[in-house]
DNA sequence: GGTAATACTTGACAAAATCAAGTATATTTA
DNA sequence: TAAATATACTTGATTTTGTCAAGTATTACC
């Protein structure tokens, strides 16, 4: 560590600024699906875990509890989310994704696939490596901070 | 290149997804100053252009004409903005941070510093060199791809 | 059995963002 | 140079998004 270490700091953060924006581009195509990213999100969870209460997506994703349930209601609505009350314990509701969630899932999936191959459209075999290699190295720093 | 591409767009996915809440960590301490997250890019950006129009602004941010009018006529009634009819043309205002804008954009900073700091706080000095030139090596492969 | 905790819901509200029309000025063009 | 078009910003109306707190039902704990 050759320099002050606010020197460091302010580089992380021009960092943060500059991907802040770049992850707000690919933000921009997950909005055409017509859905918030508030949704997305909970969508995203939703088929990752499979089988989940509310309380569990709550567990992944920062997201008032209310403003869920009513996220979670209008997805029921919608016929995209099946909601089951648990036998065991019926406070608990067991949500799924039906077959017409996964297929919209799909679709979200590919406007952000999308989007991110424009992004890394033009690089290289060997830049793109280099790039994931990069990300693999953040990930793993930031990670083991966060124990 | 040794995967198949949509190996390698699904793994910067994950990175997205993970950076994505590293940032919405920091974001919650500028939430703590008062200012909304828009209101803080505008902070920003108007400090880093020094004296600019609102014209100039949305040229650096993406932000609906009419939300940034409302938010800039704010600063300028809580005092953190000085608003100047240019003389050339009387369409523009020149807009500069006053030093009480100055003072809070300070605040701001030293928020989001701490908590920048916290995130990097029990990296070595060998793991932040890294870190760094990770991320270096990001924002320069992904700015080359925007020309 | 009573108290506290959990899981989710609901109503009221506030904040954030968008849309479209409006005003004033400047630029283009016929 | 008058009319049409474009620019810079404002404003009102509205929608979307998110928050807070109280409420219901159920379960866990002492």
């Amino acid at each position: 560590m050759d320099q002050p270490r606010e020197h460091y700091i302010e580089r992380v953060r021009e960092f943060n600024r500059f991907y802040t924006n770049m992850i707000e581009i690919l933000d921009q195509s997950v909005l055409k699906s017509g859905f918030s990213l508030a949704e997305a999100r909970v969508l995203f969870e939703m088929r990752r875990m499979k089988s989940c209460s509310a309380r569990e997506i709550r567990k992944e994703i920062t997201i008032d509890e209310g403003y869920l349930s009513r996220i979670l209601n209008k997805f029921v609505a919608k016929g995209l989310v099946t909601k089951v009350q648990s036998k065991r314990d019926k406070r608990r509701y067991y949500l799924e994704l039906t077959s017409r969630g996964a297929k919209k899932m799909a679709f979200l999936d590919a406007l952000t696939i999308s989007s991110t191959e424009k992004w890394i459209d033009n690089l290289t075999g060997a830049e793109l490596s280099s790039l994931l290699s990069s990300m693999q190295n953040i990930t793993q720093l930031l990670t083991q901070i966060k124990r």
